[in-house]
DNA sequence: TCCCTTTCCTAAAGCGCTTCAGCAACCGCC
DNA sequence: GGCGGTTGCTGAAGCGCTTTAGGAAAGGGA
């Protein structure tokens, strides 16, 4: 029976025929509680998010990316099991994964967000269930991963301001302690650098915004490259409480364009990077993974700039 | 054995301390799904959204919702299977319900953004699980439902614009189709005929905002009431492309503060609905209906407005 | 002391599926 | 016609738990 509904050799085809005829009459569903005892997994992979939800809900990575996941998913009949936890409690964290796991709820995992020195790494690596890592890891992860182009925006941006003639350009970035920031800076210098110009004030911003961001106007920049939109509208604000008129005295990118870019005014220029595809990517993974295929390559489409009115040419005093 | 580790009557103490020693100490845990084929149900609830992701992600709602699902699930030991599809699919919709119900995959619905004439109600009636409506359902929903009061906060703002003076103030609605949308107008109303003012301008945008806007201040109201934080930052733009100063010449009030509205500039003032708790008392709700419990009553706690700079008294002319 | 009750624990069945072993039927070969 | 080899199907075991039935031990009353 199970022959037939799963497709394996050795039913005859009329034989195979009348049993799924039947089963439909009788409007049967095998039980994914039943299969997943027998066969050993759940086609459920686990997604463990732990972050500020004030933070989640002004990310268009998170919505996009999950968006991309169930993309993946839902043909391959797999399901998702979403914990969202709140941002700081570590041990927190690595309780979900060994929880999900342990009570063999999963099949695999996704992890995103990946730190330097993650402690999940050690645990999951342990655990010994397949695991896929949405971002780049540092050191000591034994596991795949994969990374969109998303730091390429950084020299779109500088490239587009560079056009248009501004010649002091800062950047304006989110913690220090996270990796695409880190490699944002890096490819915000090297554009600066093939330019021919010298790199402009660098400020991190994080916490209260409206204390940390306006120290990036002290070097008199006349662009600044922000690293989300967040920060961006941050800093309008603050060129705004300044009398600095944007774009005309200020040009200002965002980066993730998500849907305040567009409502922001003035509407942000902004670094749009396909994170629903990158979901998918990671998932494709993942489901290659749990069915010991090769993984096909991912190949991240290259960021875009979407030109709006933030930007503008630079005035030269 | 199961009696010792699900605490059943009928065990000694001792030897349940025993069992429970050597359990620990064969870091043993219960297969998930083993329990789920005995006792025919996965400690699993499922939520279906289907909603264009780009509204999802400026909406605060999803992820406060989430979060409060989550937070009522974990000490439940309950698990989210989450299913993300793209809006309009009904159909689509429907069937994933179907499936993951006739799979037996969870063990009951958490369902939002009810519509009237919701075809999902028949679907689950005959699907038979229990459901729980987050929103206040149509009629021919057989469910138990609960709503926040989030159409007070209509009033709230009504009022914060009437202490400031304002006499002509408009409605900038979402689509009419929401039935939250509706809410907030009838509230809107009421309000105004408490403070003895005539209704001013209604508008319903939806679709391109920059077109849809506009159109509500055809009146020339001094203050617009907006059922969304975009649809504010919709009009601060509009407004100032037309020179109008906000909010010295025109107030505008938000709705759900989203990271946006303290982002925007000016900092709009807007209605702050706690929806992780709702998410909370709908799950609670869901869990008690699992158990066969009589579920506790939910209190939704009152909206509160955040005043920002986004409004400020009437200028009378 | 014996029997009956209560208390505790053990053994076995069964949840709904997958899988493996085994058997019947059939083919073509010498 | 008899034989190994193949193909197609059936039956039973087992996945890891829960639950029920039933048995052993202990306690209490006559």
């Amino acid at each position: 029976m199970s022959f037939a509904v799963n497709g394996r050799p050795g039913v005859g085809v009329q034989t195979r025929a009348r049993i799924l005829d039947v089963a439909k009459d009788l409007g049967w569903r095998p039980s994914a509680s039943a299969r997943a005892l027998t066969e050993a997994r759940t086609r459920t992979i686990g997604l463990v998010l732990s972050r500020a939800h004030e933070e989640l809900e002004v990310d268009s990575f998170f919505v996009r990316f999950l968006s991309g996941v169930e993309r993946m998913l839902a043909p391959a009949e797999y399901a998702l099991l979403l914990q969202l936890l709140p941002a700081g409690g570590a041990a927190n964290v690595l309780e979900a994964y060994e929880r999900l796991a342990a009570a063999g709820r999963v099949d695999g995992f996704l992890i995103t967000d990946p730190e330097l020195e993650d402690p999940r790494f050690a645990l999951l690596a342990e655990i010994g269930l397949p695991v896929v890592v949405a971002g780049r890891p540092g050191a000591g992860s034994p596991f795949p991963w994969l990374e969109t182009e998303h730091d390429l925006g950084a020299i779109l941006a500088v490239e587009h301001l560079v056009g248009l003639g501004h010649e002091r350009i800062a950047f304006l970035g989110g913690s220090p302690r996270y990796e695409h920031v880190q490699r944002r800076l890096v490819r915000w210098r090297e554009a600066l650098s093939a330019a021919g110009l010298g790199g402009g004030p660098v400020v991190f911003a994080e916490g209260d915004l409206s204390a940390a961001v306006p120290p990036v106007l002290e070097g008199r920049p006349s662009a600044v490259v922000c690293t989300s939109d967040t920060l961006a509208m941050a800093l309008v604000a603050v060129a705004r409480a300044r009398k600095i008129a944007i774009p005309s005295e200020l040009s200002i990118t965002g980066f993730d364009d998500s849907a305040m870019a567009v409502l922001s005014s003035p509407a942000l220029t902004s670094v749009r990077v396909d994170y629903g595809e990158f979901g998918a990517a990671a998932t494709a993974a993942l489901l290659a993974e749990l069915s010991g295929a090769k993984p096909g390559a991912y190949k991240p489409s290259a960021p875009v700039l979407e030109v709006r009115a933030s930007t503008s040419a630079a005035v030269h005093r």
